[in-house]
DNA sequence: GACGGGAAATGACTTATGTCACACTCGGAC
DNA sequence: GTCCGAGTGTGACATAAGTCATTTCCCGTC
């Protein structure tokens, strides 16, 4: 009900400092929707219709090729929003989104949003650092891209999800690796098999310790060097 | 003299809203500098210290690797802003910029800027379409890196620069090459004598028609389905 | 404990892209 | 006009990455 959808507007960067009052009011006009995992919320290009926050789950914003391959533009989580950029610009959807796995989210009209940033400059000023905060990653992966190799490109993302829910252990930190090949694969731009080499590979270079889809990394500086060169 | 810096910050997008006295207070807390063709404006990862709007000429921010070679992230022209992400989320600048031809800025102590937004929320809006504008186009480039090749990729750039300094002529849309292979393939994500290929490979067929420097696209429609299919 | 399906690993092959080397063109300076 | 240097064009080659096909592994279900 209600309650929970204010704790969850609570919670998230955009809306965290609002009053009692307006976020109230704000969750009486958000609806809750639930989505499984793959189930997309929206597609690029579509007409943007409002702002959605993530309550539980996980939702990947990616752009799709013609022969069906997928680049993952961003990963966000409980607690973060999806589809800033359109309802600030009023423009289309720039990506497609869907559940990385089960998921319920906040959908709120981009009218609501816009009406509460005139209403309260703090939210604006909110809006505008998580934008920031996203084109900084967006520009690590253009350079990622372009510039580095698969090895490395896996390796930085390793980096990221130790950083996220890996688990300091005696040989290093420990990551249980949630996704697919498939999956790393889309996020770091190549395909399964050559994720898998690459994984291989950087166990055969002792950088990397793999039990099934357990994984260790005994030497986080080491990995780090290994992202850092040519 | 401040008159000339009120209009330059009149023509950007953050500051057109502002009224006289305030563009003049602030006009006379920003100062004048002027870069030669390749020189730098600021180096990533360096701490921001303020912002730049561009008078005249035009800045590049990119990312380098270790052999040397260049991605351009973006590209700003006169009116336009730079490193607005490093001032509103404090950090250190993203990418390195540097001047892509002789160019005036104007210089803004990120201080300055952060207490304007306070004052004056339009300005953190206008910001706000200014960052998700950006990073739309960063998340086209990401997908053109990863799901495009280098033709594609070539051909989305002469288009883009067709609409942005393209002329109409009886056999189609005429440009003027103003930068090198080499800093075209910066931008597109490849190398100089890739970009070289790609060009002879879609003069070849037929989708532009190559005069030096100078360039035709007979048929922007052939030229942009040639964009959009694997 | 056997079975079945999805994911992972892996070998063989193709290809786009990048690298290197060198020749050519063009436009300005003198 | 000639010289020079930056930029371009191109052939020959190297290689990372992608594709295809097949086998193996793992995990949950019966």
């Amino acid at each position: 009900m209600t309650l929970d959808k204010i704790a969850a507007l609570k919670r998230t960067r955009l809306f965290e400092e609002l009053d009692e009052n307006t976020l109230r009011a704000l969750a009486e006009r958000a609806f809750e929707r639930r989505f499984q995992k793959d189930e997309v919320l929206f597609v690029a290009g579509e007409e943007a219709r409002g702002l959605y926050v993530i309550v539980e789950g996980a939702v990947r914003a990616f752009r799709v090729s013609l022969d069906g391959r997928e680049q993952v533009i961003h990963v966000e989580r409980a607690g973060a929003t999806i589809a800033e950029v359109p309802v600030f610009d009023d423009g289309a959807y720039p990506s497609t989104a869907a559940a990385e796995e089960f998921t319920t989210v906040l959908f709120i009209d981009k009218r609501d949003v816009q009406h509460l940033c005139l209403q309260h400059p703090k939210i604006t000023l909110a809006a505008l650092k998580v934008l920031a905060g996203r084109l900084r990653r967006c520009a690590e992966l253009v350079e990622a891209l372009s510039l580095r190799e698969v090895g490395q490109r896996l390796a930085r993302f390793l980096l990221a999800e130790a950083r996220r829910s890996g688990a300091p252990t005696e040989n290093g930190i420990s990551i249980n690796l949630s996704q697919t090949n498939q999956q790393i694969a889309a996020r770091i731009g190549s395909v399964r098999e050559v994720v898998s080499r690459a994984f291989t590979r950087l166990q055969h270079d002792g950088l990397i310790i793999i039990e099934g889809r357990k994984l260790s990394i005994p030497d986080e500086a080491a990995l780090e060097k290994f992202v850092g060169q040519a």
